[in-house]
DNA sequence: CTTGACTCTATCCGTTTTAGATATATCATG
DNA sequence: CATGATATATCTAAAACGGATAGAGTCAAG
C-alpha cells in the first residue's frame, strides 16, 4: 500500500484538529509558554480572527495535557503563578500532520480551480 | 487603514468556519449537489479523514441555508427525492475568505520554521 | 505605600457543533 | 420482488466553544 506520508493511523484519526487544540499546539511550536501567553499569541498568530476565552483555553490545555500532546515543564520564570507548557514529540508530530492535511486540501482546491491560484494581494 | 484583502468585517467574523460547514461549502464549490452527494464528495475530498453522518450533514445544510450561504435550486434531476443545493455569492466569498485564512496561516508557519518548508514526500 | 490596571489560572453554565443510531421511503439491479 | 445503495430527516448525547465571573499575584505611577 502506498502512503504519501509516514503517519500512524491513530495519528490520522485525530484529524482534523478542533480549532482550539490546533492553535494551542501551533502557539507552542516555537517556544514553551504559559497559558496566558498562549492566549495572547493565538490572537496574534491568527491576525485577530481567533481569540480563546479562559474557559476554552484552560479546558483545551488540560485535554491536550491528558492526551500527552503537551506537558508541563519544571522550569520557573519570574512569575510564580505561571505554569509553563511544552509540545511533546507526539504533539509536534500531530501538529505537523494537521499542517500537512491543510496544505493538501488547499492544493486540491487550487487544482479544482475553486481557489484562485495566487489569491495573493 | 491597510487591508490585505477586501473582505467585509462581518465576513471575517464568521472565521474560522466549523469543519462541517467548511466542507459542505467546499463540496459545492465545483457544482450544485444534493445532500447525499455532498456527503460522498466530502469523504473523497478529505481523503477519508472527514465523513459527516446524516445528522451533521443535514443540520449543517439547514444552518447554511438559513444563513443564506447556500440555497436550494429549482432544477430537478432524475431522482425526485433529491434536494439540490448551490453556493450563493455570499457562500462563495466566505469560502474564499476561509481558504485565504488557512493559506495565510500555513505561510506564517513556514516563516516561523515550525512547518518544514516542503513537507512533501 | 497604595491604588488601579494588567496578569494568570480556574470554573460555572449555556450554546454551538458534531456523531451514532434510528426511521422511512425511493431507486436500481438481478 | 428482494436486496442493497440512495436519499432525507430527526432524536439523543457528547464534544467543543465562549461569556461571565472569581480570586489572587504583579507592576507601574503617583
Amino acid at each position: 500500500m502506498i502512503r504519501k506520508y509516514p503517519f500512524d493511523d491513530d495519528l490520522l484519526e485525530n484529524l482534523p484538529l478542533p480549532t482550539a487544540s490546533f492553535f494551542v499546539l501551533f502557539a507552542l511550536a516555537d517556544a514553551d509558554k504559559h497559558g496566558y501567553r498562549i492566549m495572547q499569541d493565538i490572537r496574534e498568530l491568527s491576525g485577530g480572527t481567533v481569540s480563546l476565552g479562559p474557559a476554552t483555553l484552560y479546558t483545551t490545555i488540560r485535554k491536550l495535557s491528558d492526551q500527552g500532546l503537551i506537558s508541563e515543564t519544571s522550569e520557573s520564570s519570574g512569575d510564580e503563578r505561571r505554569r509553563i507548557y511544552a509540545l511533546t514529540s507526539g504533539g509536534r508530530r500531530l501538529l505537523g500532520a494537521e499542517f500537512h492535511r491543510q496544505q493538501q486540501l488547499l492544493d486540491l482546491a487550487r487544482r479544482m480551480k475553486v481557489l484562485k491560484i495566487g489569491e495573493q494581494k
